[in-house]
DNA sequence: AACGTCACG
DNA sequence: ACGTACGTGACGTTT
């Protein structure tokens, strides 16, 4: 028997949306009704194998119900724009596979539904109805089952006449019945006020329709009677207005809704394009497969490709004539450490033809040729990731030189926000799709395995061939957005200074290192104990779960805050429940030196290369949205400072020559010298010209009073004001800082805008901006687009907001360090120092120094990085030296 | 793999 | 009314 699915188009979609989190995809358009849709039409067409297939939808805004009842759905709330810029999507999806989509003006997608329900009963055709509406659970008969969308969107619940008898104890027909009754808030249908869904049916059961339960209204009781009695019209209109309307002027054409299957290559493309990643990969678009359609267009195209392996002197000699010809390069490194990561091989693209070397042929004898003209800076081409893969060959003694653009780095400050900054990634954002993931060649995890020599020769060539396609697309985008400078004189030269710095390395001294995890040992041991004994019983003092079950459940204290999986106990929560027990301090105490002997201690020695006695951490410069790097492997970017117990690891930090020093230079107050530049507040610029203490001076003027007067408390509350303006400041988030109310922070911040009126301007300013562009931007150009600031959810938005304050003011201060580091680089070598430059903290440089240099270093350091950028207000740095990174402070 | 926690700027 | 301060990475536990 044929099979027809109609699907009612928007109550699925606005299920999908909002049971799934609001996802969107790096264009920044939203997704996840789209997504939803897509896997429950996927699930149908498996497990309903339908022969016909159609999606109904609400056309226009008027329908016939409006002109009868003009309150009809007023009462509903809009369609978020998240929602409706989905809708094209959905029906291009659709149109992907090859499913026959209805509207009719002046129709909702009920009418058409139920008058095709109403054919489809005249002939012998099962169909099935999805929709989220329980209305039409009046449509249900022999034929026709009526498929309702539960909480998860793939699930759905079905109705035949039976099981709606045996849930509700009523006739399809006597739904509408039902809602006659009950009304509908969200349709603005009123009903009988007072009755709920309870009420109406114990009221059917007895009178079987609303008709005959206002004939009967003299036999009711009480209130109920009155109240039938009243609203007797309203019910009858009720139930007119929840009647499915189904002599919608329309055929039964079926043939028009066969269905035989979905277009694989357009579903891929669709796929691609809203970057559902998981569907990507799930999905067989290799062939034609049982869905029979369009075969001979499954296959992605595939652009020709020649792949000569390079294994020997004759293929070698053919690579070595064609290098000035070569287009671009590819480095296949294996793992996500470039330190001590395995370099599989080596392609060379030259129209339409790839050379591969396998790495061991690249370091042998017989590709001199070829390893010194990667060396020569002349010879320029574009690869993938230059910090990664530079590193990676010096460790193998190979070098690399002359590089015209990393498309990396390219695409991450086209969007930095990307997630999927892999080749394959990038090459289907910029429009080349068919490059195969990582993933899919190598498999991941414990599945990692490197395919045999033709199929990885060809995936790598193929690489070298996307990364020399996508140039061109890259270059003129990064040059559309006025990006030219930041990528050629900024971060490509600075990759070259990361990959030095790191393959430097930094001495530690384990001997101090491994005697200090000792004492943490015996230190924790006796606190340990003590915790056992003062809690009466021992315990997994990490496991937050005991823990909790310990403090809330045996002890009693009182619950401050929860967490999604169940009590908090994280320090902020500790700290209010200090007073109640002994034991919340012990472990307070053995956290601090628990995550010191874990990460500092045990962490770090894990790092550190024997031979050497040096850690060489990753610095990453494509991971952060704001334009900051990061720091891997281990991270050099946050080793304790705040308190003297964890402050002692930088005692471990030393030269690794001896007699040198270790030199720091950090800049003072940073991102408010640039939000004071950014804004251009006269009283935040007077106020660095004259080189004042920004936070006394920002206390003086919220409190209004002299400097003498300020006390450490006013200062404290100003530095938090201070904090919470660069983050993009909320009442909310003062408040919860300084632990006081909301109206107190509020308060306080409209103080400083009161002072700080530039500082107010540009707040308001640069979301309008945001609003405006999509996206924002720091001194050098950087970017990150916002597609959230124009969010309904007021979260989202919030959150946007803040993101707009807050990215041109630490982006601008990380484009301000970087360039000192490009510009240091330089100025060292040019001088011939043997300082070296070892270390970024975000606003800090760390450099090994020996004496004779000391003195110019000083001076060096200071000058370029204060002069690295002029800004209207000075920058400024404090230097400092000593034996370890402890003492240069 | 996700979560809670905590280290840094 | 809503309920988060901005940006990271590592560790241990739990699922």
């Amino acid at each position: 028997m044929p099979k027809l699915i109609i699907i009612d188009g928007n109550s699925v979609a606005n299920r999908a949306f909002y049971a799934l989190p609001l996802l969107s995809n790096t264009q920044g358009l939203h997704t996840n009704a789209a997504y939803g849709f897509t896997t429950m039409l996927l699930k149908l067409i498996e497990e309903q194998q339908p022969t016909h297939f159609l999606v109904a939808f609400d056309a226009g805004k008027i329908t016939f119900r409006h002109k009868e009842y003009t309150e009809y759905k007023g009462g509903r709330a809009k369609t978020p724009p998240e929602l409706s810029e989905q809708f094209p999507l959905i029906k291009e999806l659709l149109t992907a596979f090859q499913i026959s989509q209805y509207e009719l003006a002046g129709y909702e997608a009920d009418d058409i539904i139920g008058t095709l329900t109403r054919l489809a009963d005249e002939t012998k055709m099962e169909v099935v109805v999805v929709t989220g509406d329980k209305d039409m659970l009046q449509l249900a008969s022999d034929q026709v089952t009526i498929a309702l969308t539960r909480k998860g969107i793939s699930e759905v619940e079905l109705y035949d006449p039976a099981q709606i008898q045996e849930k509700y104890g009523l006739t399809p027909l006597q739904i509408i019945d039902l809602k006659g009754l009950m009304g509908d808030s969200s349709d603005n249908i009123p009903g009988i006020p007072g009755v709920g869904e309870k009420t109406a049916l114990k009221l059917l059961h007895e009178y079987s329709s609303v008709e005959q339960v206002i004939e009967h209204a003299g036999e009711l009781k009480g209130k109920m009677k009155e109240k039938v009695e009243q609203h007797a019209q309203d019910a009858i209109m009720s139930k007119q207005l929840a009647t499915i309307y189904r002599e919608v002027p329309m055929e039964g054409e079926w043939d028009k809704l066969a269905y035989s299957g979905y277009d694989p290559s357009a579903l891929q493309g669709m796929f691609r394009k809203l970057e559902f990643k998981s569907l990507l990969e799930k999905m067989d678009f290799s062939g034609a497969g049982d869905n029979g359609a369009d075969s001979s267009e499954a296959e992605a195209p595939q652009e020709a490709l020649q792949v000569v392996v390079c294994a020997d002197e004759a293929g070698i000699g053919a690579l070595v004539e064609r290098l000035d010809s070569i287009q671009a390069v590819h480095i296949e490194v294996v793992g996500e450490n470039p330190h001590v990561s395995e370099v599989l091989g080596a392609a060379f693209y030259s129209d339409g033809t790839s050379y591969y070397v396998p790495f061991d042929v690249l370091t042998g004898e017989l590709a001199g040729r070829v390893c010194d003209w990667l060396a020569d800076a002349d010879k320029a081409v574009p690869v993938y990731d230059m910090h990664k893969i530079k590193v990676a060959l010096e460790w193998n003694g190979v070098a690399l030189e002359g590089v015209s653009l990393d498309v990396l780095l390219a695409g991450y400050l086209l969007d930095p926000t990307e997630s999927a900054l892999t080749l394959d990634g990038l090459a289907s954002k910029y429009g080349l799709p068919g490059l195969p993931s990582d993933e899919a060649v190598f498999g991941k995890g414990a599945k990692f395995q490197v395919p045999p020599l033709d199929a990885l020769s060809e995936y790598i060539g193929r690489k070298a061939a996307a990364i020399h396609r996508l140039t061109p697309v890259l270059h003129e985008a990064l040059e559309k957005n006025g990006m030219h400078k930041l990528i050629f004189d900024l971060e490509m030269p600075l990759a070259i200074v990361l990959a030095r710095m790191e393959r430097q390395g930094i001495s530690v001294n384990v001997e101090d290192l491994k005697q200090y995890g000792q004492e943490l040992s015996a230190q924790l041991e006796q606190i340990v104990s003590h915790i056992y004994e003062l809690a009466g019983s021992e315990f997994n003092i990490n496991s937050p779960k005991q823990l909790g079950d310990i403090l809330f459940d045996k002890l009693g204290l009182p619950v401050i805050k929860k967490t999604k999986t169940g009590y908090s106990t994280d320090a902020e929560v500790l700290e209010k429940l200090e007073p109640y027990h002994p034991v919340v301090g012990e472990i307070l105490h053995y956290r601090t030196l628990a995550k010191l002997q874990s990460t500092y201690v045990e962490g770090l020695l894990k790092e550190v290369r024997p031979e050497t006695g040096k850690v060489h951490t990753y610095f990453r410069q494509t991971i952060a949205a704001t334009g900051r790097l990061s720091s891997q492997f281990p991270n050099l970017q946050n080793i304790p400072i705040r308190l003297e117990e964890g402050r002692k690891i930088r005692k471990v930090f030393v030269p690794s020559e001896p007699g040198w020093s270790i030199l720091t230079a950090d800049y003072s107050q940073i991102e408010l010298r640039v939000l004071a530049h950014i804004s251009q507040d006269e009283r935040l610029k007077e106020a660095f010209v004259n080189d004042m203490d920004i936070h006394t001076k920002t206390a003086m003027d919220v409190f209004g009073v002299t400097a003498d007067q300020v006390d450490a408390n006013m200062r404290r509350q100003a530095k938090a004001v201070n904090f919470g303006i660069v983050y993009g400041i909320s009442d909310y988030g003062l408040s919860q800082n300084l632990n006081i109310t909301r109206k107190e922070a509020a308060h306080f911040i409209e103080q400083y805008f009161a002072v700080f009126q530039g500082v107010r301007q540009y707040m308001d300013d640069i979301v309008k901006e945001a609003r405006q562009n999509g996206y924002v931007t720091t001194l050098l150009q950087r970017r990150r687009y916002l597609p959230e600031i124009t969010a309904s959810n007021f979260n989202l938005r919030s959150f946007a907001e803040r993101t707009a304050m807050n990215t041109p003011i630490q982006g601008t201060a990380a484009d301000i360090i970087k360039l000192a580091m490009v510009k240091l680089a330089a100025r060292m070598s040019e001088e011939k120092l043997e300082s070296r430059m070892l270390l970024q903290v975000h606003d800090e440089l760390v450099f090994e120094v020996p004496p004779h240099e000391m003195e110019t270093m000083r001076r060096i350091v200071s000058e370029v990085m204060e002069s690295a950028l002029a800004l209207d207000v000075p920058l400024k740095v404090d230097v400092d030296d000593g034996l370890n990174w402890y003492e240069a402070k």
